[in-house]
DNA sequence: CGCGTTTTTGACTTATATCAACTGTAGTGG
DNA sequence: CCACTACAGTTGATATAAGTCAAAAACGCG
């Protein structure tokens, strides 16, 4: 259940075999969601932490007029609330996007790894700061490029993403979003994700089918994307 | 030197008497730069930490072609760089936006405050995630909304942040920046910010000349951002 | 005063949005 | 196994917000 995260924080620093035991029996329970629940909601201040176990989510925050922005994706292993101890209120909601397992981990258990375990505490503060620069170079996406770089650097971020996790070997990855979830995260409409969608195959740079993606030339992806793996921070 | 820093932390705990002098005594010395210097360039690992004392700065990226995105705006009492102790590079760079003062706090004296002043400590996490808040929040503005709302929306934000940081008292704030730095951090050009800029006038909303915005109406400016302070965090 | 930068203006272009209809597909129940 | 439904994807015609280019005006500083 834990993999996921584990591979993931390999990147920063290799953790002890009491660390990894610590955090692997950190969740008290499983919880499972509908696709479209939310998991917390804008407002909630949620007494434990959850981590992704299965499937996807978003961070989201809707608009008075019903429009919606996804500031994130979350994926197996990402967690979705590690700042509660620190903040009051959560300031935006997170749902998801396809039926999810979802850990549930108590904030004690966070507290006690923060307090006793600074080498595991400092990997969870470090994918914490991944985060945060995954998010400011989202506003870079969303600011600067055109359409078609916009979802080309996507793809590129979560192919590089689940290979971090040690989701994908090839350059193939589960995805289940729509092009309407797409949009609400590009700041495009699905129509257009379309248009796009088939450039990128005429191309030959992508395949999108069954929810499935395949990333047929990288290299020519990454062109597109104008991307730069330097924000990941990969070891 | 410390005020602004300090005025933002006690909106999340009150500190005592000796975290406040650790703080305050933490760096080791003082830094001037000019206009349009990079304070951090990206890819460089700094040994220091540095905090604004005076003047503007952004964090941002330029792309391979010339062009440039902000993602961030820097004023008195902000941390550029905390995470040094946990990434091996900087991602992106961070640059003035009018000539600056930069206070320099070694990395140890950093890591000192993290092992002996836990509240201390807490306060610092605390304001790196409000400031990963607001660059979500980001997201959100340059995604979703109309050129205009994202003016107002960036005024509406920094007015709270001044205020915040107990650098103002009435609803004017120093704005050092150009039309074109507004479009940089927007995703709009120059040209475009210059015509939202003046119907944010005619609707009399604000005032901006000679470096100083007046926000005349607060709620009808945050009506028109459709403005949400609850990111902020401001206790 | 003069020079560089910033702001402003006008004419024209374009990327993306909007609207609306049609097609395909996966899942459900009879 | 087929009919039915709901949702996701596709297409075309048209609209619009914002971009581009270029020049003029205003500002600010040595």
């Amino acid at each position: 259940m834990f993999d996921p995260l584990l591979k993931k924080l390999q990147h920063y620093t290799d953790l002890g075999k009491k660390e990894v035991s610590v955090l692997c029996s950190a969740p008290e329970k499983t919880r499972q969601f509908d696709k479209g629940e939310h998991i917390i909601s804008e407002g909630e201040n949620p007494v434990v932490v959850h981590m992704m176990v299965e499937g996807w989510a978003c961070r989201c925050k809707m608009l008075s007029d019903g429009r919606e922005q996804i500031m994130g994706y979350l994926i197996k292993g990402d967690m979705c609330d590690l700042h509660v101890t620190l903040l009051s209120h959560m300031d935006h909601s997170i749902r998801t996007l396809t039926s999810a397992t979802v850990a549930m981990i108590p904030q004690e258990s966070i507290e006690q790894i923060f307090e006793d375990y600074p080498r595991l505490a400092r990997a969870l503060s470090w994918s914490m700061t991944v985060d945060e620069a995954i998010t400011r170079h989202w506003i870079l996406n969303v600011g600067l490029r055109s359409a078609e770089a916009r979802v080309a650097h996507l793809f590129c971020e979560m192919l590089l993403r689940f290979q971090t996790a040690g989701l994908t070997s090839d350059n193939t990855i589960d995805m289940p979003l729509t092009q309407t979830n797409m949009g609400e995260a590009l700041g495009l409409t699905p129509v257009h994700i379309n248009r796009v969608l088939q450039r990128l195959r005429q191309k030959n740079l992508i395949t999108l089918a069954h929810k499935k993606l395949v990333v047929l030339d990288l290299e020519g992806l990454k062109e597109v994307a104008e991307f730069d793996d330097a924000y990941l921070h990969i070891r």
